[in-house]
DNA sequence: TGTACATCAGTGAACGCGCGTTCACTGATGTAC
DNA sequence: TGTACATCAGTGAACGCGCGTTCACTGATGTAC
């Protein structure tokens, strides 16, 4: 087991991207408690060189849901393409309440998996997220119905926290026939709300 | 520090109660991964009579989180009674998204707090969560609005999943105007989807 | 282009710490007579 | 009612384990000449 010595620039900025990623789906996964040795290990790396990359691994936290949250932005924006026209919110809240993201917490929406786990960090790890969580916001608006972009983001913020605790709750439930339930009642519910024949946009400013 | 040797039966079921609520509230703030020898301390005990109450930690964490969604649905009856005639349900969406609840998840709903944690448990705790789950469903349902029980427990999934979210989200967020809008928002919303002067059933059965 | 040397990505032992669980022990409680 | 003894709630040391972080070290990379 020899040592393998210094990488070049190019190396280490390729670790450093596969460091985020791979915290990122294993955070996704498992909850904020993985280990750094586990993601170093999952890489074939030891856990030692982690500091030459991040100051800690609150700072690595913060960078992995960052990259979460730009993931899945990005997974929405073709899943939008993909939609026939008039059809992309439709879609997009197809997607987000899917088997599919039920069975892969790791590659999909970080609020489902980590909202409560993200509230219960320091406030300085918070302060950092928070523009990640604006950038989510701010790119998904556009799909969003309302006539204002402070409608559309309000829109967000409602359809995006209701759909986050329907999944979260749906992987609470261990029972298949009760996670099926919840799944079905809240997709029927957010797409006839939001989408549906009857539509009316979910929220209108009051002021 | 002598030893405190054998209590009485009546003192064994309090410490057995006494350990349940110091969990469910510990839980709820810190996480699941909260220790049971942090609980015990709180209780002026120590770690090691912790195991002739519980076989483990994780059963534990089961009758921890049915406690808390009783203690939780107890405060909404509360809440409820002392509402005007049919405001019950807006009494209750209102002290939900409450800056009440916000700053005190040690002793509001457990969905907030856990639910994305319940999702990583192994199946046998998920399980047993279940029920804990369907009794909250079922007890909280008479305040829901939909002309049959079945649309009543739908209506309760998705006010309370989507509720939950809100929550979580809130409190994912560092800056505090960013949590005034989030709370502010999803609760316009809850209220005037589910309560609202043109309140309309938010989930009618299509079948 | 070749050489000497500084830099630093990655290694792996070590740090202090806390975890869930086990267990020999203590001594008040509970019970059998 | 009194006595002898079994029970067992709670104690605290110990178990193996994993955590985040530090650090002396290795040796290829990068650079100055």
């Amino acid at each position: 087991m020899g040592y393998v010595a210094r990488r070049s620039a190019a190396d280490k900025a390729e670790t450093h991207e596969r460091i985020i990623e791979r915290a990122s789906r294993a955070f996704r996964e498992y909850g904020t408690g993985v280990g750094i040795g586990e993601v170093m290990k999952e890489l074939g790396l030891t856990h030692g060189g982690f500091y030459r990359h991040f100051e800690s691994k609150d700072d690595l936290l913060v960078d992995a849901i960052a990259r979460s949250l730009e993931e899945v932005t990005e997974r929405f924006d073709k899943i939008a393409e993909a939609a026939a026209p008039g059809k992309q919110l439709e879609a997009i809240i197809t997607a987000y309440l899917s088997a599919e993201h039920l069975r892969h917490p790791e590659t999909w929406c970080a609020l489902a998996t980590l909202a409560p786990d993200i509230g219960r960090q320091p406030a300085a790890v918070r302060k950092r997220v928070d523009s990640a969580l604006q950038r989510y916001m701010v790119r998904m608006a556009k799909y969003m119905p309302g006539a204002t972009e402070d409608e559309r983001r309000r829109n967000f913020v409602i359809l995006f926290s209701g759909m986050s605790g329907a999944m979260a709750l749906t992987r609470a439930c261990g029972d298949k026939d009760m996670r099926e339930r919840v799944l079905s009642t809240t997709r029927d519910y957010y797409l006839s709300t939001f989408t549906g024949p009857r539509h009316r946009p979910a929220h209108q400013s009051r002021e």
